[in-house]
DNA sequence: GTTTTAATTGACCGGCCGGTCAGTCAGTAA
DNA sequence: TTACTGACTGACCGGCCGGTCAATTAAAAC
């Protein structure tokens, strides 16, 4: 009867604003924006309504709090991910299989970009271009040294790169309809091994493929 | 002041049950569902709202109801497209274009899949399974008959031809802000071919290039 | 011309939900 | 003790929105 044993009763704001924030975070994620309550949040959060006021002016910025501190880190460690750009074959190949490992283990951090992206604003999707143009410089770079083969815009490139990533990611239960594919488990190295392989030997100049 | 020349005197189901299906496809489209005020679809179709739930009985199935309409569509061409899976070079390339071009001249249908991804139910981007079957099976033809480098899963390859496309729209304006990306206009081909060398480098055995 | 059918309309409702507000309560410093 | 601050609470509200309904009217069927 006595559930107040789960309630913390010393008041600390930072907990409850936290708790608040992680409630919102899994509704938000599971159900979209228009369709959480407030109600419901506080109900999972196990504060009343009106302290979800307290700390946040309005729904909107709840949810722009939401969306800040997932993206903060995520983008601290995209950062240190891309901080140097490739500059050898190995390290091309590594930073993808970072990449995949970065969205491989955070599965709700793509299903917060689809739908922020579906609205205006903040898209977290998007990389800076601080940290997109020195990476894009070491691709030139290496074009212009001759390991790239000549007529393959870095740009493009790694847009290609990008995109295989994200959107194995983002489709993969459509992927895992089709016939002969695996389940999750053993796809995902096996289409981070075949895209590896295709994107180094239809990228590299021949003569330098490893 | 007289604002009744606009709307249709004679009584026409099939239009009144079209403009309803437009208005609420362009605004659900929009800003999402659940944002969309009927009252606005109705405004929108200059029709009363009670004349939706005519057609319509909830609210979902008018929202199903535009998603099949453009499902529809989408689909019949892309059963025309893929019918007869790729044997030759030419043919492989072929597809990747037009099914780039598919998705170009479609954009709102772009954004009804990312939409209809995030809710249960019909998932727009998913391929039939009866589409996609023959298609591998070329592709695993191909292989067998040495047209593809081995150790390429046609599975994954064609997953990652299929990301390389949808991702390319899915996050346009995302890339659009990469410094070094032309706009929209001259970034779209030159993406296409970038990808369609890299893809076929990548894949083809040696020998087989074109 | 009459009957039948179906399209169309506006008035209306009940509930939910974001947001407010007037306060209470726990810690803290003097 | 007291005064004060800010975390915390619950009751409440106004409006919007999905959905209903009874009535009306144009077309179709006879």
């Amino acid at each position: 009867m006595n559930e107040t044993t789960t309630l913390p009763k010393t008041r600390d704001a930072e907990q409850s604003r936290g708790r608040i924030l992680d409630a919102a975070e899994a509704l938000f994620l599971a159900e979209g924006f228009s369709r959480t309550a407030l109600s419901r949040v506080a109900a999972r959060a196990a504060v009343p309504k009106s302290l979800i006021f307290h700390y946040f002016p309005t729904k909107q910025a709840l949810w722009e709090a939401v969306k800040l501190r997932r993206l903060e880190g995520f983008v601290s460690r995209q950062r240190e991910l891309f901080r140097r750009g490739p500059v050898t074959i190995e390290e091309l190949v590594a930073s993808i299989r970072d990449y995949f490992a970065l969205l491989r283990d955070d599965p709700a951090f793509i299903r917060l970009c689809a739908r922020a992206g579906l609205e205006p604003g903040l898209n977290c999707a998007r990389f800076d271009p601080e940290l997109i143009g020195p990476f894009i410089a070491r691709l030139e770079e290496a074009a212009a040294r001759g390991l790239i083969r000549p007529g393959i815009e870095p740009v493009y490139l790694l847009a290609l790169i990008i995109a295989a990533v994200t959107q194995w990611f983002e489709a993969r239960d459509d992927f895992a309809n089709w016939p002969g594919m695996p389940a999750n488990a053993t796809a995902d190295p096996a289409y981070l091994e075949t895209i590896i392989e295709v994107l180094l030997h239809g990228t590299l100049a021949t003569g330098a493929a490893r």
